[in-house]
DNA sequence: GTTAGCACTCGAACTTTTTGAGTGCTAATC
DNA sequence: GATTAGCACTCAAAAAGTTCGAGTGCTAAC
């Protein structure tokens, strides 16, 4: 059986996707004939169809009706059948025109960026924030707001800010806090939040500290300020998917918000495709994208300079326009690089 | 026609509304006579019911099924029927160990509470952060990233931090970011955000400071770090409206979804419950509540102080628990000003 | 004033029927 | 030998028809 794909087979696998990319309805031999010119009559496709259910690359969801193409047919045609096209040129202006900096802080423009995907792919955007833990330690600084409440601010390199309201037990004086600012910002330039974290706590167990108390004082507010901080994560565009026929039912809708409100198994999927840069594609079942089939997520890297820090993307159904959103998530992915380095 | 409430016709009333919240089902008479202890006979019990249906405060869907309340109903039902209740043991405690400040900033809080109200009543929860035009100003802050990158930080007396990144035509050094920050703060004293602007706008027009290019740099950094800023809104639990029977049919859902993504109305209404202080109700079509029918919104103030700062609460069906959330409600509201407060 | 009795209503749930797009197979055709 | 017309068959979905029962309003008895 498995025989190998012929050039035949391609052009019918790839009408068959594209018809139902299109309407979301299984796909029938006559359909297909009709709608794209092969010069062949149904009753030839309908073998070629066979032999391609064979392959495992087409169901039917009965024996009477048309067929779908599964995830496999899916990675196939994203693969080596789909020819990425250029963005839109309208996405590609409104894109442009969406992501001005101006006047934002980083959260904000990256929450943005996250609506800007969900609206120009209708599916929906997904934009996880640098770890802060990747950051590279810029300053700190305390700031008084009452006797003992201090309000203590990290800035890294980035221009992230994370900031903390601090209870203290007794009252530190405004020139203390700024000494204790002065002294951390020595002694923790340059490193990144991650080795901030070791050096404080190695920095505490030191004799040379443990007996001078505004310095351990010090450590303890800041390793208050940088602890346990979960990746951000910016989920627009959710209602988008309501709109796609394959969810229509109550029960579907239901079980997919349920689990995004769950975000940590879509913050693993995230951190994994992390790993290797540019867009990357997980369709369906392959990545066990949230327990659930029927969905697909397109991914790039994003970076600042040279280091890559957050991925963002799409979420949409497996019977997604590839073609158009894969561009999208590209550009857009580039032009966040450049304006998070270069403004 | 529309005689007095009687004293049964508002037990019958209470009855019916109760038994609806139960079940969202249409009640007939036969099942309020089981189910609360009322010695009445079904046929009585309809009689009154058709009085009350006279009187606008009940309606059947069609001839033949039980009757369901009107908002009128309910409103009559909150105001002068309803016993609130005290808050419920476990939700106390649930909300007083969930809302710890410590290690989090305001936002963080503001949208731990926001989910908070939510698992708690089991419908959405949403906080309206306070407005910054309304924040008092407490110091300002520019940090030097890059050549022509500097990070302007905002921090208002409340804990609350704004942070923008701004572009500069020309280089400035350090020792003139300390000196501008100083001078700003001096100036800016004590004002509130919204007086702030208007005093950097009418300084910058001064005759003293047009000549002095440091002075109006400063100024302008300052400008653009508090302008244009919406009112944030933490709008947690949405899944779970997706339980409510009522809602259970997909169209309904995804109305609702998109009425949500638009925050605008939802804003308008917040923003007048913040005239009153205390708990508040809008039900139903009431508000004209995101032109939906069938919700409800609880909501009650908190303040930092003296002064209200903002606005938190429930959103549900109109067949909400209001016996229930109400407490709720109140009780996290006034959590959450202590917290703001003291802490 | 209250209640039993009764005919009536009508949506919800369940069954049955009809319809038609689609299939696989076989035999004729190019 | 690949392609296609022809045909019997399948089966979900839509439409039409049944049944069921909780609920109603009304009247007459208590």
């Amino acid at each position: 059986m498995a025989e190998q794909l012929s050039d035949r087979g391609k052009r019918i696998l790839e009408a068959v996707i594209e018809d139902y990319i299109a309407t979301a309805e299984p796909v029938g031999s006559q359909s297909i004939t009709r709608s794209h010119a092969l010069a062949l009559s149904p009753a030839t496709v309908r073998n070629v169809m066979a032999e391609l259910e064979e392959m495992g690359l087409l169901t039917s969801p009965h024996t009477s009706s048309g067929r779908i193409p599964t995830d496999k047919a899916y990675r196939l045609y994203v693969n080596s059948i789909l020819e990425v096209k250029q963005i839109a040129r309208g996405n590609r202006e409104e894109i442009q025109r969406r992501c001005r900096m101006a006047g934002k802080d980083v959260g904000q423009v990256l929450k943005e960026t996250s609506r800007l995907l969900s609206t120009t792919s209708s599916y929906m955007g997904v934009v996880m924030a640098p770890r802060l833990a990747a950051n590279v330690f810029h300053q700190m600084e305390f700031v008084k707001l009452g006797s003992r409440r201090i309000l203590a601010i990290l800035v890294s390199q980035n221009g992230t800010v994370q900031n903390r309201l601090i209870q203290t037990e007794a009252e530190i004086h405004q020139e203390d806090l700024v000494r204790m600012a002065n002294y951390l910002n020595e002694l923790l330039q340059g490193l990144t939040i991650a080795q901030v974290r070791e050096r404080l706590l190695s920095e505490m167990e030191s004799e040379k500290v443990r007996y001078d108390s505004m310095m351990s004082q010090a450590l303890a507010l800041s390793e208050q300020t940088i602890s346990t901080d979960g990746p951000e994560l910016f989920l627009e565009g959710q209602a988008n998917i309501l709109d796609q026929p394959e969810f229509a039912d109550a029960g579907k809708m239901r079980e997919i918000f349920r689990a995004f409100e769950k975000k940590s198994l879509l913050l693993d999927l995230l951190d994994r495709s992390m790993q290797a840069n540019g867009v990357q594609i997980f369709i369906g079942s392959e990545s066990h994208l949230l327990k659930m089939e029927g969905m697909s997520l397109i991914t790039s890297t994003y970076m600042t300079g040279k280091d890559t820090v957050g991925v963002l993307g799409v979420i949409g159904p497996t019977r997604m326009g590839y073609g158009r959103v894969i561009p999208i998530v590209d550009y857009t992915a580039k032009l966040i690089s450049r304006l998070l380095e270069a403004e």
